[in-house]
DNA sequence: ATATTACATGAATAAGTATTCAGATGAGGT
DNA sequence: ACCTCATCTGAATACTTATTCATGTAATAT
């Protein structure tokens, strides 16, 4: 190590050849926050049940809060949530508003999470 | 709809059919708190530029917060949780610690993620 | 033995978040 | 016009959680 490319941390152990090209390949800071942002939509228990609901479904609030018998009110809350992140798209029909995914992408990603519990 | 299936819940709208066929098909509670579990560890910036940095190589802590330019500790902390969620393996060697993904699943689920992020 | 290094951990604090409650909006029916 | 129903929304509250700080531990070097 010898010299100092480490002012924040001062710690010696470093690698420097793995530091420095991992370092290089990193992911933009705007990626990261919208991809973890994403990630953290399906980190609610709430939220990937309904996501797991629309997947089988299009359907609309308070058939969502009757089958996780939750108040619809909780349920439109977290709806905001993953439309605002587009995970989610909506339309409306009368007094009624239809839930579905947005994306076949949010299909996958909830299939692999599924292998990957599946596996355990 | 007529009878009272839903005490919970007081609303009349529900499209029975759809609703009893997914509620049928719902997933386990254990299941969902496992999954959901896993996509909030992938959720948070730090965690996920941690398993990014681990996807393309193994690395001690010290790489790690040199990379990410966090304090040691707030690195181990989150590994804690990573290792707790069996997302991270970990092999003893000397005074360092070495961190690598579990599993191959881990890579696809941020792969997918990033395809998604990259499609929008 | 003592010091140093790499890492882990408990406690504390600050920031974030899920649900509830109360009320608002807007569409339909009477 | 009035009422009901489906949904939305803001505020409040209770809960979770990420980071820091201080300290502990185990391995190595002197």
């Amino acid at each position: 190590m010898s010299n100092n490319e480490n002012i924040l941390c001062d710690i010696t152990c470093i690698h420097e050849d793995i530091v420095h090209k991992v370092k290089e390949a990193s992911l933009r800071e705007e990626d990261v926050q919208n991809l973890s942002s994403i990630f953290k939509a399906f980190g609610d228990p709430t939220r990937l049940k309904i996501l797991y609901c629309l997947k089988q479904s299009e359907m609309c609030v308070c058939d969502i809060s009757a089958i996780l018998e939750m108040s619809q009110s909780a349920i439109s809350h977290q709806l905001r949530v993953l439309r605002n992140l587009r995970l989610v798209k909506h339309r409306k029909e009368g007094k009624n508003v239809y839930y579905s995914l947005d994306d076949e992408h949010i299909f996958k990603i909830l299939d692999e999470g599924l292998e990957h519990i599946r596996h355990i």
